[in-house]
DNA sequence: GCAATTGCTGATATCGTTGTCAAAGAACAT
DNA sequence: ATGTTCTTTGACAACGATATCAGCAATTGC
């Protein structure tokens, strides 16, 4: 039926294993064999089957994908970045829904990779924060990558951003708007995300000897509904901020709805800045002020860090930071009066 | 290092070829020694390599989800609905983007099976409608499953919707409210559901004796942007309807931001209703009427159908119709005055 | 000049299953 | 009692690749 190493051999003249060592990319075959072989490869049409391959090199040619995020399009760029690298390199992509806050989760996921052979992991938040997990995944000497981990560690491989830098900067916009009245919206506090741009928003307010206003800050959970709930609550207080910014899209789309229902104009009574850059944030009217993180893109990188680390072969990719963009729409206009 | 067949045919004190009997469940072993094997198997946590399994037999316990289908949402509750059923039969899923404009899809997809192995298919729209595509791969004997096709077929699996009664029952319903002047935005025309929601529409004003105006229906391509731009069209006519029904969300999204930039109030000057009960329609304000089709359960009946036609042993599951739920909010409002 | 090292190659075992086929015994028909 | 069929079982080959190890020639070291 189809092609085999054995056809190649015959043809090429050779033995199986040289045609192996040619597939493999081995030290220690002669220019003139492996010209030979490529030859016979490509005349032949000759593909090596994955099966057999992951049988006796216990490699299975697959990563899987760990993920407790119920953020769909962040998940949908996430995967699209892998697979444009899987794509390239042969491999192939496996999905993993995960619950963080199961007990056993290290043990399982360890089972999963044996029972699989997966060649590696790649880690979404919140899973790539919890350190106990990683530990574990380190113990099996578990391949992985992860993707934006709250601090930069040494001993792994990882895509991070720069969520702190990111609110930092469009809180210095904010005010540099004129806006000193400013409320912010956290999100679930087992993100490690949700900590580092509070941190930097406060740390610009600081900056600019703004004080904090405790009853202007709410906390949410990244869903709309949280959003919503925590715009109410800080409209209703006696003195309204002219700027709530959320920590990310969908509870700024929250808070534009509280602020719109209860008559409240966008952008000239509040301005709503959000995070993320999702589509909805272009699809709100007023559109929103956001924050773009490369996510595709460090997905894709994750991806050839990990694939550096399994696949002895390929060049060595090493851990990056990636940079936010501010991205400024309706949503967000100088304080005027 | 883990354990094999050998081990459970030793333990069990049978020969291999008895314990891979039970594993595959074939028929003629005494019921002694198959108690015996399941007992070992318990007993050492025996799981057989899938890669030896699928080099062996030729299958390779993957099926691929075929898409080319912008909607990033609707993809991921398509995968989730799949991946429940492959977690439970110990399938993986492989995602597979496609370009129905591709002339070669055929071959390319053909092509991409033998490599793989894949054991079979699961189409989305609109790859489900291109009857060339499905000749091919009748022709080459893959199984496959397919999800929304417009017309039903008799010969091959496939999952349904009732695009046409949902929107004939959400335009009666709309008329129920008074409304007479009605525009409508098709969907792109490649997708086969268009055509169907459009029927849906019009066949409801007809029967109730309401001319379908022209210059109220547009076409769209299912995109924010491509129903904006139609909603910008309708609501620049001379005499506006009263309601404007898009053939999904994001386009009935569109519509809103542009009725809003120009000042059009909602519901009371105008009522919008989408199709599909996406996220945004709950985060809009006002909120989305629409309608809601279950598209993760018919996943995952496509995922039961396939896998009932490539693993002969589990029993057959047929092709089924999925009804679509109304979902009424507070963007559809009785005409007043 | 001879042993030791290095570079290239191939024969064969091996990975963990399933497929083929034949054998042994039970059941049944004659 | 004998032949035929059916049920149950196992020995062994096979799937298509990589791993091990040994062989042979060419090069190097002393």
């Amino acid at each position: 039926m189809s092609v085999t190493i054995k056809d190649v051999s015959k043809d090429a003249n050779v033995s199986i294993k040289t045609v192996s060592r040619v597939i493999n990319n081995e030290v220690n075959v002669s220019e003139d064999t492996k010209h030979k072989v490529l030859q016979s490869i490509a005349k032949l049409g000759f593909k090596p089957n994955k099966n057999a391959q992951s049988l006796r090199s216990k490699r299975s040619y697959m990563i899987a994908l760990l993920y407790d995020n119920p953020n769909k399009h962040y998940l949908a760029d996430i995967q699209s970045g892998i697979l444009q690298v899987c794509k390239e390199t042969g491999y192939n992509l496996v999905l993993q829904e995960c619950d963080y806050q199961n007990k056993n989760l290290g043990t399982e996921i360890i089972e999963f990779i044996r029972d699989f052979q997966i060649d590696g992991l790649i880690l979404t938040p919140p899973l790539s924060d919890m350190d106990d997990l990683l530990a574990s995944l380190d113990n099996a000497k578990v391949q992985y990558s992860i993707i934006a981990p709250s601090d930069k560690r040494t001993s792994s491989s990882y895509v991070s951003s720069n969520d702190y830098d990111a609110t930092y900067a469009m809180t210095n916009k904010i005010i540099s708007k004129g806006h000193t009245d400013i409320g912010f919206i956290k999100g679930h506090h087992k993100h490690s995300a949700s900590s580092l741009r509070y941190k930097g928003f406060s740390d610009a307010l600081v900056q600019m000897n703004i004080p904090v206003k405790s009853e202007w800050v709410k906390e949410g959970d990244f869903s709309f509904d949280s959003g919503f709930n925590a715009g109410l609550e800080i409209l209703e207080s006696l003195l309204c901020p002219s700027v709530i910014f959320a920590s990310n899209d969908y509870m700024a789309a929250g808070v534009m709805k509280a602020a719109q229902m209860k008559g409240i104009k966008i952008p000239s009574d509040l301005c709503i800045i959000g995070f993320d850059d999702s589509p909805i944030a272009e699809q709100l009217w007023p559109s929103l002020s956001t924050i773009r993180q490369p996510v595709e893109e460090m997905a894709c990188h994750a991806a050839k860090i990990l694939l550096g680390t399994v696949d002895g072969l390929s060049e060595k990719t090493e851990s990056k930071e990636f940079k936010s963009e501010l991205i400024l729409r309706e949503s967000l206009i100088s304080l005027s009066g």
